[in-house]
RNA sequence: GGAGAGAUGGCAGAGUGGCCGAAUGCGGCAGCUUGCUAAGCUGUUGAGCUGAUUUGUCAGCUCCGAGGGUUCAAAUCCCUCUCUCUCCGCCA
C-alpha cells in the first residue's frame, strides 16, 4: 500500500509505475477521484458531527421543556447525519479497494520490459558443466535409481505431485538442513511458522487480492494454505510498533509451501521443476524505513543465497527483474537463476525482494524511531535460501557423474552421514 | 464439540448511558535533588484521519478486540464475528 497523501501528490508517478510493471493505470484515477469525494464527504460527515456533538452534550443539562424542543432539531440533524454517513462508508470502502490495488514504483535500476524475458543479466557464476556423457534429466535419473516417482505421487494427490525417495529425500533434507545452518550463523533467528493463516496476512503481504487464484483456500474456516513462509514471518508483528533497539528483526523459516499454479497448464510439465507442493527456506528481514539500509540489506540477502550456491558448487546467475515481471509490490527484485542441463537453460530458483514500505503498511507494521519521533513504518524484504525439489533437479544434473550416480559436495557430506555419492537404489 | 468468563492506553487495572480519550499504579521521557542506600520529588508521556498553516503548530473528527444496531447522547445497552481463559469431551 502506499502513502494516500503522497500518491495524491505524485499521481503522475503512480500511473508510470503502473504502466511500467503492465497493470492498468486506471487504478490511479480511480483511487484520486474516489479519494477526492470521499475527502468532500467526510469533512460534512465530520461538521456536522461537531455541530451535533455540540448540541448533544447541552442537552443533558437542560430542564425537561427545553429539551423537549431540542430533541426534535437534534432528530433532523440526525438523519442527516446518517445519509452522509452511508455514503462515506461507502467511499471508504471503494477508497480502500483502489488503494489496495496501487502499484509500488520500481526503483530507478529496475529495467523496462514486458516479461521475464525483459530481465537484465547481472552476474554468471561458475562454468556450465560440459560432460563426456549424455547428462540424464532429473526425473529419468531419479525414476531409473528409484529415488523419484511421479506417478505415484500423481495418483496420490494430482498432477503436479511427486513422491521422493530414499536418496533424492535424504538429499533433499540435508540441503534443507544445511540452509537453515547457513542462516543461523549469519545470525538469522529460525522461526517455525503456521502455513495455514488468515485473509489479513495475506493481505498484508500483498498476495490478496489478486492472488486469490493460485491459493488453496480452507473456505470453511476462511484461512489459506501459503505459497511461501514469507507470509507468516512478514506477518509476525502486524500492528505491533517496534523499538529500534530490536531492529533489523532477521529470521528464517522452513515451510512447506502451496500453490494452485494456475494458468500454468501445459507449462513446464516435466519433472519437479512446478509442482504444487515443495519446501523452502525463506529469509525475511524488517528494517528501519531508510532506503541506503534497505538497498544494502536486499544485497546482503542474495549473497546469503549465492554463498550458498557456491557451496553446492552450483552454476547460477544473477538477473534484475524487469519492470513486467515485478509484482504489485516489489520496489526492486533480484532472481537467481540455476544451471539445469534438463532445460538447457537457467531456470529461476531464488527471488530477492525489497518492499519499502509496501507490506508493512498494510500489515500496519511500525517501529518507534531513535528520540522523540512518531511511530515510521519498517521496511521489508526476503529471499529464497533454498526451494526444494527445484534445486533437487540441479544437484541431480550438474553432479552427475557418468555412471548415474550424483556426486555430492563437501558442505553436504555431513548431512548424509559422510556419503560422497548417492546412487540410489540401483 | 459442550458449558461458562472475559477482551480498556507500552504493561497492570478502574470505569454499567452525558462530567470519559478514559482514574490509579508501573514503565518511558525531561528536570530537580543526591545522606530517606541505583532512592526521593516535580512535570510529562497513545494512535489515526481531515482541514488550515507564518511548517512552530492550530482546529475538528475517529479509535476502549472487529463490524453492525438502539439512543438526542455508548467504553458502558443489544446483535454478529474474532480471539483469550476455566471446566468437560475428543485427540497427534
Amino acid at each position: 500500500m502506499l502513502d494516500a497523501k503522497w500518491v495524491r501528490e505524485h499521481a503522475d508517478e503512480v500511473r508510470d509505475a503502473a504502466k511500467r510493471k503492465r497493470m492498468d493505470p486506471e487504478v490511479v484515477d480511480g483511487f484520486l477521484e474516489n479519494d477526492r469525494n470521499h475527502r468532500l464527504v467526510l469533512q460534512q460527515v465530520e461538521g456536522l458531527r461537531a455541530d451535533l456533538k455540540a448540541s448533544s452534550s447541552e442537552l443533558g443539562k437542560m430542564s425537561s421543556e427545553e429539551r423537549k424542543v431540542a430533541l426534535g432539531v437534534q432528530r433532523s440533524k440526525k438523519a442527516e447525519l446518517k445519509e452522509l454517513e452511508q455514503q462515506e462508508h461507502e467511499l471508504r470502502v471503494v477508497v480502500k479497494d483502489f488503494a489496495m490495488r496501487l502499484p509500488m514504483p520500481p526503483a530507478a535500476d529496475v529495467p523496462d520490459g514486458l516479461d521475464d524475458g525483459g530481465n537484465v543479466e547481472l552476474s554468471v557464476s561458475g562454468p556450465i558443466p560440459e560432460k563426456d556423457f549424455e547428462i540424464q534429466t532429473h526425473d529419468d535419473l531419479g525414476e531409473k535409481i528409484g529415488v523419484i516417482d511421479i506417478k505415484r505421487g500423481v495418483k496420490i494427490a494430482g498432477s503436479r505431485n511427486y513422491l521422493l525417495l530414499g536418496d533424492a529425500a535424504r538429499l533433499e533434507r540435508a540441503v534443507l538442513n544445511l540452509a537453515l545452518d547457513h542462516m543461523m550463523k549469519r545470525g538469522f533467528e529460525m522461526v517455525s511458522v503456521p502455513t495455514l493463516v488468515n485473509r489479513a496476512c495475506m493481505e498484508g503481504t500483498g498476495y490478496f487480492p489478486g492472488g486469490e487464484e493460485q491459493a488453496y483456500l480452507a473456505e470453511r474456516d476462511d484461512l489459506a494454505l501459503v505459497g511461501t513462509s514469507e507470509v507468516p514471518l512478514t506477518s509476525i508483528h502486524s500492528g505491533e510498533t517496534l523499538d529500534f533497539h530490536n531492529l533489523p528483526v532477521r529470521r528464517v523459516a522452513l515451510s512447506p509451501c502451496y500453490r494452485r499454479e494456475a494458468g500454468t497448464y501445459g507449462k513446464d510439465t516435466k519433472g519437479l521443476y512446478r509442482v504444487h507442493q515443495f519446501w523452502k527456506v525463506e529469509q525475511v528481514v524488517l528494517g528501519p524505513s531508510d532506503e541506503a539500509w534497505s538497498l544494502e540489506e536486499h544485497k546482503r540477502m542474495l549473497g546469503h543465497a549465492t554463498d550458498l550456491m557456491n557451496l553446492l558448487e552450483l552454476p547460477y546467475r544473477v538477473v534484475n527483474v524487469c519492470t513486467g515481471d515485478l509484482g504489485q509490490g516489489q520496489v526492486q527484485k533480484f532472481d537467481i537463476e540455476t544451471w539445469m542441463p534438463s532445460r538447457g537453460a537457467y531456470g529461476e530458483t531464488h527471488s530477492a525482494s525489497r518492499f519499502h514500505d509496501f507490506q508493512t503498511r498494510r500489515l500496519n507494521l511500525r517501529y518507534r524511531p531513535e528520540g522523540k519521533g512518531k511511530p515510521q513504518f519498517c521496511h521489508s524484504l526476503n529471499n529464497t535460501v533454498i526451494a526444494s525439489p527445484r534445486v533437487l533437479i540441479a544437484l541431480m544434473e550438474n553432479h552427475q557423474l557418468a555412471d548415474g550416480t550424483i556426486y555430492v559436495p563437501e558442505v553436504l557430506r555431513p548431512y548424509l552421514g559422510g556419503d560422497t555419492v548417492l546412487r540410489g537404489n540401483a
